[in-house]
DNA sequence: GGATGTGAAGTAGTTCACAGCC
DNA sequence: GGCTGTGAACTACTTCACATCC
């Protein structure tokens, strides 16, 4: 059952948030047509130090090769297998209003083993239209199975949707409404929020230039999950 | 200058982070007519202990009562002011393709003293239409004053649209470009990236059901910004 | 009684500094 | 020489536990 190395090794947090950054940097350099790289440049790239990445980088097992850095292939491929990119995920997306659309439509979202598989909304009007390839369907049907599902409904409705996600056996949810949801233990949610990013912003401005007295911000979105239902 | 009750402190990030979840929590709880909530509740409902959100409040200054909580209206207010929301803030948004359309007619995305001043584009047939009530210009026009930017370009755009915001003196960049944005000191940069989050909802799928082993899962966005202009 | 605010302890993450290997 | 990988020091954040005040 595992192919890989040897090195099954429990990722920090911030560790995980980090290596997406570090494989499109270094994928990046692959479509360059280089062939290997160094700590100090991804750290640059990425905006931590180059320390910070090895670091990271050890903790998938011993990849580098002291003297000359990284090779490109080594890298994307041991990221991407402690990412887990070489498995698939079905994902569906709840809310096809303006946001959700511009998700759909995106072609950045989609990437990585993630497969689009159902669109559902409530409004009339929009079940049964078709976007990217999918005809929307009523949320009022039965799901099909799916392992990630993206909330983009108005927060008034965040709650009952999750509800209903998780008793279709959805235990990962992406949820950019501005709503705090509350769920059972063992369902990962994580939040984007836009306007959480923003305010974030405003306090940097605020309030000297950036976390690290000079510029280098290197600050953190935010997301939460509740660790179980009201009590 | 200081009209506020007096505690200039300096909060950290993560505090930062925590405090506009905290807010809409508290706003939530006004507008049901509550008019008091204690720190357990916060904590319950943002997926942080009670001993979290009283350090993260204490560092506002002195706000609760021993025995009886918080009054809503005093922490709506002190949190608001600790985030500059008295202050007004320009916004500009680059890139009214799907997603930047979706930004600009989305409630929850102007809030908090932010004002939408201007749209940019650099495609003809999007230049001179109307999105919310703003005239979509040309990137290639002078840019209107503006404390942030947000940019919706595709990321191969992006870095080239950063420049032309920081030669225009915007130095705060929400970028929703999959893209790491090289800036000089003193610009803060935050990122907002689907594809990230969707990962590093996968690699908890793939590790167990969550960071705490159980199901509390308080894992945070990636955000970051470089240090300086590649050397 | 009950909940805040906070020293003190504990835990997690980052940075330093350098040994090890190419 | 150069750059990785990592113990050790350090810094930051969280949690405990309780004195404090309503």
């Amino acid at each position: 059952m595992a192919p890989s190395h040897l090195r099954p090794r429990k990722l920090s947090e911030p560790t995980i948030s980090r290596l997406p950054v570090y494989q499109r940097i270094v994928e990046g350099w692959q479509s360059r047509g280089e062939t290997r790289i160094d700590s100090r440049l991804i750290g640059e790239l990425a905006g931590v130090t180059a320390t910070t990445v090895r670091r990271d980088l050890a903790g998938l097992g011993t990849l580098g090769t002291r003297g000359s850095g990284y090779e490109v292939d080594v890298l994307v491929e041991r990221i991407g297998e402690a990412l887990g990119h070489n498995r698939s995920y079905e994902v569906v997306v709840v809310g096809i209003g303006n946001l959700g659309r511009a998700l759909v439509k995106s072609t950045n979202f989609l990437i990585r083993g993630a497969r689009l598989v159902a669109l559902y909304d409530s409004d009339p009007h929009i079940v049964g239209t078709e976007i990217g390839g999918h005809v929307v369907r009523s949320i009022d049907d039965e799901l099909v199975p799916a392992t990630v599902a993206v909330i983009c409904v108005p927060p008034d409705a965040a709650q009952a949707v999750a509800d209903k996600l998780i008793a279709a056996d959805v235990h990962a949810l992406l949820n950019f409404a501005p709503q705090v949801l509350t769920v059972p233990l063992g369902t990962a949610v994580h939040y984007v929020d836009f306007s959480i990013e923003l305010q974030i912003l405003m306090y940097h401005l605020n309030n000297g230039t950036g976390p690290l007295g000079g510029g280098l911000l290197h600050s953190l979105g935010i997301a939460a999950t509740n660790p179980m239902r009201s009590p």
